[in-house]
DNA sequence: GATGAATGAGACTTCATTCAT
DNA sequence: AATGAATGAAGTCTCATTCAT
């Protein structure tokens, strides 16, 4: 699907992550789509095969953004162990201000379309979100520093506790200040550091 | 609602974990479902009054099955470590050899059924599942060994690793031996301990 | 289909007369029936076929039992017009005083069965209640008194007004009293009379 | 819920009418419907919210047709008793002429839907129907040649008898020619009249 | 290119009827 | 004879997608 007026399909983007956030896939029908977008049906066709490339598009926009988002004054000078809790903090702090793209992103690794995706990482250096940039982080002057375990585990001991923590955040049973945010870092810190 | 044959229920609640598992709740349709279930579609709505009524059931019947598997040979008389070592790796090894639990309580726990459930946890001394096993943990003596952080940060730091990397486990991308786990329980043990 | 016991059969139609009044035929499941009647669902297919024969077997007993109340006190020796409106005030006495008969009624002759049941009874002398108690009026020393038009349209003007405003009162809008059902009768009597 | 095709939107009624009168609300599914309109059964919903409102559009129609039926060549200059017959004979015939239109009305006005426009009507000057040109009348200058009683009652005394003996001429019981016309209304009449 | 009315497959649910116990 | 669990056809409604304008 090209792209004729990239105006009207970020319109649709946006409109679709609110309604996928909060309504979830199932329940966000193409027609109210449609209208918060302010486009007719049909058009949206013009800019996505159907719903499920939709969906996967929106998948890489968000995961786009959230890795700018990451990466925001996590300079080299500073230790491993405050780039760490850089990293985790930029991450919460982030999702904590886009709640419609934890949602949908929940969602999105929750569902068929999710483990599709995560396979495809493996293989390919995809342009993925976070894992690039912690990726980055685990295998750079920083192993020097954490214990000696797999990706997969140090990505679990990192990524695990924010996005436990963020999920209730965002359904309003917990509230994050920044104390809070800072002792989740250094737990999760402490966690993976020699 | 509950009719007389426990063993037709049973039949229903299993064919339910299977589908909703494997294609999610929006893609398990009730005649799918009764089919799976070697029962007629009306059968379904003698022992459940709707398809919620049915995801709510399963998720109890889940939920005490798992807390039953979490306090297997948490002994009094190991160390604090110990025990709370021995919770991660019972949670981790259940819910390894139960993918299908897994996925459905991952999926419940991200749709509006799940939110509800949740707010009740936290007003009601939760009668059954996840949180009450651990909550026990954190509220008993264990609480002089590990960091005075708020029940729900607790919460994130053990669970939330533990609950990331199964989704990697379940979709094939990693494999969990025990010494993986072990680790992954002491990392996460590092990152509450005092 | 025989009846074993009575007791039983009447407790149906009992039942079914409320629930037909209340819900409406297509809105009062042979399930909840059963349930009212104190009888299994299965116990009703002994004693009607189905749940037409039912609502026809229905039929019958209420027009029988309406009879019976209309010719109350239509003593021989009052004179044809104080029949007629002893009459007219039979019927709606009882009528505004078995709600549940009336709303039946008024259903039943309203869907397919009623005309049915109407083209049955120009050819058979039917045991039907109202048409026969007038039928025998109008046939009657009265006709000398009343104008010289068929049957049809004698119970048009006769019955007609009754049943129009039964609508109204039991529905609630209207209070019968017996003033208002004594001009109602002369109204009619007005109507007839040559 | 009206769009655009003012066309398809009466196919449908049309087809509802038909339905409805031959088979009954509860007879006549949105298929059978859809297929009768030449229209897919989604599209009945681009129209109609659902079923009711689909049957109280429908009544609306009706009774808007039947209204300006009523009211034809009912001059001021005739006497009061010729208005009245006028519209009683205007009511006879246009019933008559439009069965489906009769069954309809009658089916309504004995459903829940009908009970909740008659309470409706007496509150609010009822923008349409049968009872707005007959209350017109009652309420005119006719009442000095009428007695004093109830427009409930009037109502009854000049409708009952049409209605009903309608019903019997639809089921092909009775022909009504013009001669019986016109003896029903003056019947009617007498019926009213001081 | 854009529009949105039209489509119809398919989802959920109800309920008259049957039949093993 | 009685019971009520089981059945599955059929009903209402939704919604992704198409296509004539």
């Amino acid at each position: 699907m090209t792209s004729a007026s990239p105006k009207k399909r970020n319109d649709i983007l946006k409109a679709a992550l609110e309604l996928f956030a909060e309504h979830g896939f199932h329940n966000a029908p193409m027609a109210q789509l449609a209208k918060q977008a302010n486009v007719a049906v049909g058009s949206i066709y013009r800019y996505f095969k159907d719903k499920d490339e939709l969906i996967h598009a929106l998948h890489t926009e968000v995961d786009i953004a959230l890795q700018k988002a990451l990466i925001r004054e996590v300079a080299p000078a500073i230790s491993t162990q405050q780039q760490f809790v850089r990293l985790i903090t930029n991450l919460t702090h982030y999702l904590q201000a886009h709640p419609h793209e934890f949602k949908f992103l929940e969602q999105y690794y929750n569902s068929p379309f999710g483990i599709e995706i995560k396979r495809e990482k493996l293989l390919t250096s995809a342009p993925s979100g976070r894992q690039s940039a912690f990726g980055h982080f685990f295998s750079g002057t920083a192993r020097e520093s954490i214990k000696p375990l797999s990706t997969h585990t140090l990505h679990a001991l990192a990524f695990g506790p924010v996005t436990f923590l963020l999920r209730d955040a965002i359904s309003g049973l917990v509230t994050l200040d920044d104390i809070l945010i800072k002792s989740l870092a250094e737990g999760c810190w402490d966690a993976i550091k020699k």
